[in-house]
DNA sequence: TCCCCCATTCAAAGCGCTTTGAAAACTGAG
DNA sequence: CTCAGTTTTCAAAGCGCTTTGAATGGGGGA
């Protein structure tokens, strides 16, 4: 049934039903519930693409996957944060919307996502350093925001991130108390933005104790199980192994451990492990006692925050630049402890 | 800039351009090239409300996701699966729609995307036993394709599923012939359709051998890592703890693995494990050499040809039904081994 | 040279909704 | 009763595209 056949059935004009429909304040009130009601019966749902026509907005909200050719990865905080992001949409009436795009081609699909029509703002996802997707979108007028920061772009732009600098600081410093020494960085991929921000508060509390950082132990790659696991192998034959090992992520982590496993040594003994924990619902940190020793921070409240920001973003797209820093904290548990003894 | 923008630069009619653009026959070929290069000259897209409106297509597919209340989970193989469907959907031009919605309603989700024309199909994922959802979809006349089955659901459907009976059948049977009699399985949420028929699997299995169940020994919840080590500690406390434990995924079985090595016992060899292994991309079964027995079947295909299915269906909706059952091989990894002879 | 036919192109209608500007129906004061 | 002022309802235009049905222009056969 379409609006025109309710307001037949009605004896109404199309413009009365719409608008006793759509909350305006010139239609007898009554009326308005008549119409209501018939609306249910029949169960009339306005067509969405003929609304946006008229009024000019989807209620649309889009992200775009660059889950190509060369990463074939879903990196899994995608889907927490998309959880967070989607129930706020839904709750402001907005739907979120995929694209799938070639690596080489992702500024144009942000484009064409917007300019065709299709979505009224876009979230942008693990921005790299000088990322220059923003560029495009800041030019394009587009309401969007970064999940993430990006060094080395000027232009203004709304985003909320974790202060990635600040909590690998304190946890290097976390460790460095405890008296260890050799700490190793598993770290993302380098050309991502908050893996250069964790190095630099790593590599600035090793400074604050004086200690030369061995590029031996700093690594980076796409942070899977098997990653976590091959670097710390790989480490752990060193000449002067870690004693300590920093991850940037809960997967990675548990491929530590098990590297750690697989050669006798004990986790918070032998070795200590510090990770980063986005509070994946299916990868918790333990249940009441943390199994790792994590600067924590939830992804999935920051997709929330998110789809907030950017849908007062598209209300209001006049208002001042909007940023959100988000502190992770540093949870204890069982995972580290002070340095062993060599001699 | 639009069609009538793009048309009055060019000097011809929107019916023109439009044909060009479209790829029809009845416009001359010098005509054609004309249009296409002011087109890309100018940046002109076809706005997709308004060529959904008039082709009454939406070129776009709707996903629904139940993250709720109930569940604040977001299965981690969503992610996989999603980004192999949304590689599909690329290739033949349509876009991907999310909907959040509240567990009671998600009937009335489905329905509304689907009547105020925002998709033109739709995917279940996660279908239950009985699973309402289906004679809904299939009451509307909307494509869709279910990812998983439903038994007793009597109406025909498309559906792609894993042979998750025989999998388990085979995976138990495997640890029988290993000698193992008390094998525990940790399983996914009862209700779900997959977990019934992985049970049966393992119930047939054990019935070969002469084994009785034992109500102990089966577990199910929600798959998280947390899940499956408390359960596998809890197990391993009984008077006759099990020697063997199927694991309904990768997750749990990290969380396994945990809980064995807390207990001071070595996988594959005092207790065996067996692992779903839905391929994720972060959460690989190792390297080269599987870590895990598992039984394996990459759910991002799935989602690949879900996909392919689905779109096969919107454009003949009156094909015969469709469906499509995936062979889960048995990969042999380092968590198995013969039964320990307890005296 | 004429006419028919095919290849091109076009004007206009229509998709289902919102919204503007105007008309109709009430109200109450005079 | 009248008439100005509200309140309520309506007809029609417009959003940007596709598509139908008709018009135009050349080319070739008779």
């Amino acid at each position: 049934m379409n609006l025109k056949e309710l307001s037949e059935t009605l004896g109404l004009s199309q413009t009365t039903v719409s608008r006793a429909l759509n909350g305006y304040p010139e239609v007898n009130e009554g009326t308005r519930v008549r119409v209501q009601a018939a609306a249910v019966k029949h169960g009339y749902r306005p067509n969405s693409r003929a609304k946006g026509l008229a009024t000019g907005r989807s209620m649309v909200i889009g992200h775009v996957i660059p889950s190509s050719s060369r990463h074939e990865m879903v990196n899994p905080i995608f889907g927490d944060f998309v959880a967070g992001a989607v129930r706020k949409y839904a709750e402001h009436g907005y739907d979120m919307m995929f694209t799938n795009v070639e690596d080489t081609s992702i500024e144009d699909a942000y484009r064409s996502l917007f300019q065709r029509g299709a979505v009224d703002g876009v979230v942008l996802q693990g921005p790299k350093v000088r990322e220059p997707r923003i560029e495009v979108l800041n030019r394009m007028g587009v309401p969007f925001i970064v999940h993430g920061r990006s060094t080395g772009v000027e232009v203004p732009y709304d985003w909320i991130d974790v202060n990635n600098k600040s909590s690998f600081q304190r946890a290097t410093r976390f460790l460095t108390d405890l008296g260890h020494r050799r700490i190793a960085l598993i770290n993302g991929l380098e050309d991502m933005d908050f893996a250069q921000r964790r190095r630099a508060g790593y590599l600035e509390a090793l400074r604050e104790v004086k200690v030369t950082p061995d590029p031996e132990l700093m690594r980076s790659a796409e942070m899977t199980e098997v990653y976590g696991h091959h670097e710390t192998r790989d480490m752990l034959r060193l000449n002067d192994p870690p004693t300590a090992i920093l991850t940037s992520s809960m997967i990675s982590a548990v491929g530590v451990r098990r590297a750690l496993h697989e050669a006798g040594l004990e986790m918070g003994k032998d070795v200590s492990v510090i990770a980063h924990d986005d509070d994946l619902s299916y990868l918790k940190n333990g249940q009441d006692v943390p199994i790792f020793t994590a600067t924590r921070s939830s992804v999935r409240q920051a997709g929330e925050m998110a789809a907030e920001m950017l849908i007062d973003r598209i209300k209001s797209p006049n208002d001042p630049v909007k940023t959100r820093l988000l502190e992770a904290e540093l949870v204890v548990g069982g995972s580290t402890g002070p340095a062993p003894n060599r001699l």
